[in-house]
DNA sequence: TTGTACGCGTTATCAC
DNA sequence: GTGATAACGCGTACAA
């Protein structure tokens, strides 16, 4: 038996027919005669013939598939860790032919279920753009890499559309990418670059979360956690200046403390507060994923949340429901994200043929315990 | 300006050079002078250049790509609710172009986080099959459908080797798949067709959890809730009647309830037993999806788990934390499967080249207050 | 070091 | 209705 996959070629042999028979046997069944086409069927079925997908795609112009790029992000960070902060477990181990037992590492915990780690904003994200493509009949290509142009190229030229999950350092770069197809970007403000945008309505989650803490917990003595070099950090900060300009309530220009990943990294200006006892009231900071570590450090440290401190969060995910206190937030709709760009993808009539989209979507303040407030999901 | 995407042709016309040493100066860098391979690849940046994988494929004959891909299942449903138990949400709109602000959408529960939903038993898998492909730096295919022979063979023209979950239809007609490619298949019995195989310690995880309920709990009177057709929950009702028969308990040799996916569906004999007053003290159920949604269940008629009731899951997934009271089950290391299943294919020497690995995966069992333990993780 | 020419497996455009 | 045959874009012997 042929190790080789078999093709058109075998088929139209082995049916007695010419491979342009075969090829419309498949996709024009009505062009071509009954008998012929049943006869072509069979001898495709008896060779276990499948087109191939890579050489369809060449002929066709088009794969097909969509592509959902991540940026591994440059910075720092301990070993064995994500920038995103998830575990980097460690790696399967190369098993020998035959059944084999694999026994339960006690010793790497990411054998367990731990919402720190997982799932993140870019999971949810993710999922709903898999949802959306799955609906589709489309195949979804994840792809990830640092390097910006050569590492989106790569996956470009696999996919018919392309969405893109800047890293901070990332932003700049992506203004050189001139791909010939249709692009997504996630969280990243409108440049006139052509690409599409999907985001959340940071200002307006920020904004609401801002006047609830100002009106229903009276706090006037704020401090904002998060870099602003990452673009969605930056609305929230913006937005959260403007609306405590708006009471009335004058707060510097910069970060209180700019650490940008969570975890054992940075809080070294809330650390040096800690200290002198000069920790501010409220902490709001730009992402769930710098307010959960944020709640074991004050905790450590024998601060009580919501008592000593007010600590919140933003994009609601999932972990915020798990830790102690509970975390109020801002939710975004983080699958409802991933869909929309699947949908400009699959919408999009061509190269460059459609007018960017800016989706704006709508945030939501979800009051939890972190603020003093009860769960209330 | 051209819609069309650059290739090697527009490339080489641009920097004056052969097609061939656009080629080399990214497969080769060494074998051209830099001043030429500085030419090309400053031509191809200008070009907004990228290779297509389709025709990178058709000719080096691999793509550089795994895939996953997970069979719908084909069973009736209800509307708007995925097979595994996720809902399916409102497709993303069509968006005009320019800004457009999405409002939240109360009505549309998906926007929220529902660890019902997501993540589920797939997920965790996935995202360990996605995390070992991005550490070897390649990109991952996800692809889903019913149709077993032509879904696999579109996504098989993609990718050098396939994971596969099958559904509980699957099983068969997956035999007559003969793809040139290594193949991993999920929590799929052995079967000696050359595929590779990952699954979990079903029956020491059920032994296991068996044993704790008889011994510290003193139960006897048992039911287990799932259907034995899906191979993996056919392998814990096997263990459950061996490990209760090596205790001198007699099971019937048929579950008590064999619903197949949670939520609305099925626990027909349950409701049965319920309306007579004669269910048993325990239901041993064959996964947490299955298990969860009797939890509501139960509490809608009254009972109290654990002390009317004892009921157990299996697999570990988030939501057993998160439910009321909080699940006692087996927990799979999901994360380490997919991790394995792309090893596998990542070390695979080429079409059919290694003998088919059986990777069996060890279990362990949490103990939480379904079964009157108290949390432990 | 660089250029030419062919093959990869389809689809699509023509004739017949 | 069916059969030649030319793209499709890239890798790569082989020649220069």
């Amino acid at each position: 038996m042929d190790a080789r996959r078999p093709t058109v070629y075998d088929v139209a042999a082995r049916a007695n027919v010419s491979i342009a028979t075969v090829s419309f046997a498949f996709s024009r069944p009505d062009q071509i005669s009954d008998k012929t086409r049943e006869r072509v069927l069979v001898a495709a079925r008896e060779l276990g013939y499948m087109p191939s997908a890579a050489a369809r795609g060449l002929a066709r112009g088009r794969t097909g598939a969509l592509g959902l790029h991540s940026f591994d992000l440059l910075i720092d960070r301990p070993q064995g860790r994500e920038p995103d902060g998830t575990v980097t477990a460690p790696r399967g181990v190369s098993l020998p032919p035959g059944e084999s037992f694999v026994p339960w590492d006690d010793a790497s915990g990411d054998y367990l279920v731990d919402p720190r780690a997982f799932p993140l904003y870019v999971d949810e994200v993710q999922r709903g753009f898999e949802l959306e493509c799955r609906a589709a009949g489309r195949p979804v290509m994840i792809s990830s890499g640092s390097d910006t142009t050569t590492a989106v190229a790569e996956s470009a030229g696999r996919v018919d559309g392309l969405a893109i999950f800047p890293g901070p350092s990332a932003a700049v770069s992506l203004a050189q990418v001139t791909l010939k197809m249709p692009i997504v970007l996630f969280s990243t403000p409108p440049a006139g670059d052509g690409h599409h945008r999907v985001l959340a309505d940071n200002a307006g989650g920020m904004r609401e979360l801002v006047t609830h803490l100002v009106r229903d917990h009276g706090a006037s003595d704020f401090a904002f956690i998060g870099a602003v070099r990452v673009a969605d950090y930056r609305e929230r900060f913006e937005a959260y200046r403007e609306t405590l300009a708006d009471f009335g309530i004058r707060t510097p220009d910069t970060p209180f403390d700019d650490s940008l990943l969570g975890e054992d990294l940075g809080y070294t200006p809330v650390l040096a507060a800690l200290r002198d006892g000069t920790l501010p009231r409220v902490l709001v900071c730009a992402s769930d994923q710098l307010a959960l570590p944020l709640l074991d450090l004050l905790a450590v440290h024998g601060l009580r949340v919501p008592d000593d401190v007010i600590v919140t969060g933003f994009d609601g995910i999932l972990a915020g429901r798990l830790s102690t206190p509970t975390l109020t937030t801002v939710r975004q709709p983080l699958e409802a994200m991933g869909r929309t760009a699947a949908r400009l993808l699959l919408d999009s009539r061509g190269p460059g043929s459609d007018a960017p989209v800016v989706a704006r979507i709508g945030t939501k303040v979800v009051l939890r315990r972190s603020c003093g407030c009860s769960d209330a999901g």
